[in-house]
DNA sequence: TTATTTTGTTTGTCTTACCTAACATCGGCA
DNA sequence: TGCCGATGTTAGGTAAGACAAACAAAATAA
């Protein structure tokens, strides 16, 4: 591994979708990598060349593709990075499904291992502590449409968040 | 105000930080913004005739930039979302306020208006809910240390919850 | 008002990452 | 086994956005 380890979001796209379909097919297609982000063939074997440069992936002309160790555990991270931005979004935010996914994969090159992990905290938090929970997260949807906090509502929320405890 | 809405996330960047020093001092100058973005004063002329020609700045060679109607709304907006990006990530995350910042500046161009909007509702949710609150992020922070929800400090934590409310 | 420094612009080059179109190779089937 | 469609590669081109260095204008100082 070497020393400077900033890689472009192409980068990281390539070793996300590579190991995507390495998990589904053993190896990833040129033709397929192309079809995930919706580009041309040619395009793809000028990056395949570049991330094998980079020891990233395993390449040779014609041949199959498969990740490096080292490709494999950045591409790991980036699809980890992806899966819990993905649920911030749709479980909590409430984001449609479709639109929480295309969002995480923009969000996933913005955020580095550390915030991500006090993300993962957080979303923990939230479904661990009884002051919270998926109860609470409705709360919030309802607080949503009113957009504010009903005084009254407030109180037997409580009531039930105590009596759930228990 | 054109159809096609889609600008690069070099444009947010020029018009975020236009906006911020027209903010100080009534104008921006080429310097200034070339500072800013950490690029040469060359490059950042090159852009200049970029945004005028789209009409987001007024601009004359040598002459003052200040954003147009357009390229202002277009402003507010990526820094509303930086703002609100910032608050989450280092009021709630815990991020250190530098980082926060940086991450923000990234994360701004990743969301849009809607997600945006959602974070903000839930940011403010937090805030008022009285299940959660600052006592509910301190209790976050601690969370975070341990890594898990001791049983007995959930009770009493629950207990100050109810206290609190009344 | 001239001389000097600061600021802004121009020009030509570079890199990244894409495209198209032509060409090469592979793999299965007649 | 040899041909054909699918897949992969090459070559040349484009666009965005940056740089350096030379040049032009403006602002400041003398």
């Amino acid at each position: 591994m070497h020393i400077e380890n900033e890689l472009s979001e192409s980068i990281e796209d390539y070793l996300e979708i590579i190991l995507d379909l390495q998990n589904a097919h053993k190896v990833a297609r040129s033709k397929d990598i192309a079809e995930r982000m919706n580009i041309t063939r040619g395009s793809v074997t000028g990056m395949l060349k570049n991330l094998s440069q980079k020891g990233l992936i395993n390449y040779e002309p014609y041949g199959y593709i498969t990740l490096t160790p080292d490709g494999e555990k950045i591409a790991r991270e980036i699809m980890r990075r992806h899966t819990v931005i993905k649920d911030f979004l749709f479980r909590i935010l409430q984001i449609e499904d479709g639109k929480a996914d295309a969002t995480a994969c923009r969000m996933e090159h913005a955020m580095d291992k550390a915030t991500v992990n006090m993300l993962v905290n957080f979303i923990d938090f939230i479904d661990k502590c009884p002051r919270a929970g998926a109860d609470w997260i409705q709360e919030f949807i309802s607080f949503c449409s009113t957009n504010n906090a009903d005084e009254k509502k407030c109180m037997r929320c409580i009531e039930r968040c105590v009596e759930q405890y228990k």
